[in-house]
DNA sequence: TAAAAAAACAGGAAAAACCCCCATCAAAAA
DNA sequence: TTTTTGATGGGGGTTTTTCCTGTTTTTTTA
C-alpha cells in the first residue's frame, strides 16, 4: 500500500515535475496537485478520499499562503504530514512554518533522494528536518531571541513610508501628523529593532516584509 | 531521433524535477542538469558530447547568473538555444535575459503541456514565447526603454555598503578612500539611478540584487 | 606624447537625520 | 482618586547627508 502525497504550489510546472519525481518514489503516489491553500482546502472539503498522508507545501503562494493553509489543515486534519518546501530559508519563515504545524521543512535545492528519505521518516516517524532546521530550533529556544517585537499600526506604516525617498517631514505630512511625533516613532523603533539609522530600519522592514518591493 | 537538453538551476530538486518532466517528452531527452553557470561552461568545455541543443535555463542562480550564462553561451556556441525559465515576471529581467540572447522566456508556473509545446517551437522555428513576452516587447520598442545602466567596481562595492549601518565616512574608511570620493560616488548614483537620497539607492539596489538580503 | 576623460579629492553651506529632555492630555490601572 | 502609561509633539542641539563648485591626479585616447 502507497502513502498518498498532495503537492501543492503556485508554479504549475514545478508542482506537476515535484509531482512525477514523488511518482517515482517507491512507496508514494501523487493524489492530485494545487495551485495555493484555497484550492487545497476546497479539495480537502469535497470528498475524504481527497486527503493525502502528507501535504508537500510551498510557503510563496498568492492566494492563501504556506502558512495560513498550514494551520488551517493541522487544526482540521491534524493527522495530515505538511511538509514545507520552500527556496528561501529565511529564519522567521521557517520557525513561522514549523510553529504553524509543519512537520518538515525541505529548500527546494535538495537532491531527489533527501527528498524520499524525507517523506519516509515524516510517514514513519511523523518528522524530518535538515541539521540547519535542527540548530534553529535550538537557537530559538536557548537565545529566547527576539522576543516577537510587536508593532503599533503607525508605526508600521511609518516603516512602509520610511522605506520610500520621502523625507520624515514629508512622512509626517502623509501621516497628518508633526514631524516630531515622527521623530519619535523613529526613535523608539531604532531602540527596538536595535538599529543606528534608517538603513537599518529599512533593512528590517524589507527582511521581515514589512515593506514589500 | 532526440533532441537533448540540458537543465539550469540552482535548486537541485527542481531541476531534478523538471529533467524528469522533460524526459518523459517524446522528441527530447536531458543530457544532464547543472546548479550554476560556471558548472554549466565547465560542461560545454570538457566535451562536445556536452553541448545540448537546448539549455533551460533558471534566472537567479548564485555563482553566475541566468542572463550572464545566457550572455557566454550566445557568444560561445550560438548554435544552442536557450530558453529562460523563471519564477519573477519582472520586464527588466524578462528583456535583459531576451537581450542576452534567450530565444524564450517561460514562468515557472506554466503548464507541462506548454513546456513540451515550447521546447518542440524553440528547436523547429528558433523562438517561443507567451504573449506577455511579446506585448512586452512590442512595447520596449516603441515606449523607449531605460538604456541599461552600467556600474564601475567601486560604485557596486559602495552600493552594497550603502545597503548597511555604516555612515560615509565608515564606509570611506572600509574602501581606503576619502570621504569626499564616496561624496562623489553617491552624487553620480544618484542622478544615473534617478533617486533622491540613500534610501533611494538602497531600494535600487535590493531590487537590482546589488544587494542581497 | 599631448589632449581629453575619468577618478579622486576639497571647501563650504544648507538640508535632513539623529538624539537628547520635557510638556500635554487622555485612557488605563492602581 | 491617584498613578501610570502611551500617544502626541515642542525646543534645541549635534552629526550626517546632500549638493554645489571647484582642483589635482591618473588613465585613456587620439
Amino acid at each position: 500500500m502507497n502513502y498518498s502525497v498532495v503537492v501543492v504550489d503556485d508554479h504549475t510546472l514545478l508542482s506537476q515535475a515535484i509531482g512525477a519525481m514523488v511518482d517515482t518514489f517507491n512507496k508514494f503516489s501523487v493524489l492530485y496537485t494545487c495551485k495555493h491553500g484555497e484550492e487545497l482546502i476546497q479539495k480537502f472539503s469535497d470528498s475524504p478520499r481527497n486527503i493525502p498522508n502528507v501535504v508537500l507545501m510551498d510557503i510563496n503562494m498568492p492566494i492563501m499562503n504556506g502558512i495560513e493553509t498550514t494551520l488551517w489543515i493541522t487544526e482540521n486534519h491534524p493527522l495530515v504530514n505538511v511538509m514545507a518546501l520552500s527556496v528561501e530559508d529565511a529564519d522567521t519563515t521557517i520557525l513561522k512554518m514549523l510553529k504553524a504545524g509543519a512537520v518538515g521543512y525541505l529548500l527546494k535545492d535538495t537532491e531527489k533522494k533527501v527528498l524520499e528519505h524525507a517523506l519516509l521518516e515524516v510517514v514513519e516517524n511523523g518528522f524530518f528536518h535538515t541539521k540547519n532546521v535542527t540548530n534553529l530550533l535550538l537557537q530559538s529556544i536557548s537565545g529566547g531571541r527576539k522576543h516577537s517585537v510587536k508593532f503599533k499600526e503607525n508605526e508600521l506604516i511609518f516603516m512602509k513610508l520610511a522605506c520610500t525617498e520621502l523625507t520624515y517631514k514629508e512622512i509626517a505630512d502623509r501621516m497628518c501628523l508633526s514631524p516630531k511625533t515622527i521623530d519619535g516613532y523613529r526613535d523608539v523603533l531604532f531602540t527596538k529593532l536595535n538599529v543606528k539609522n534608517r538603513v537599518g530600519l529599512v533593512m528590517y522592514a524589507i527582511k521581515n516584509k514589512i515593506f514589500t518591493l
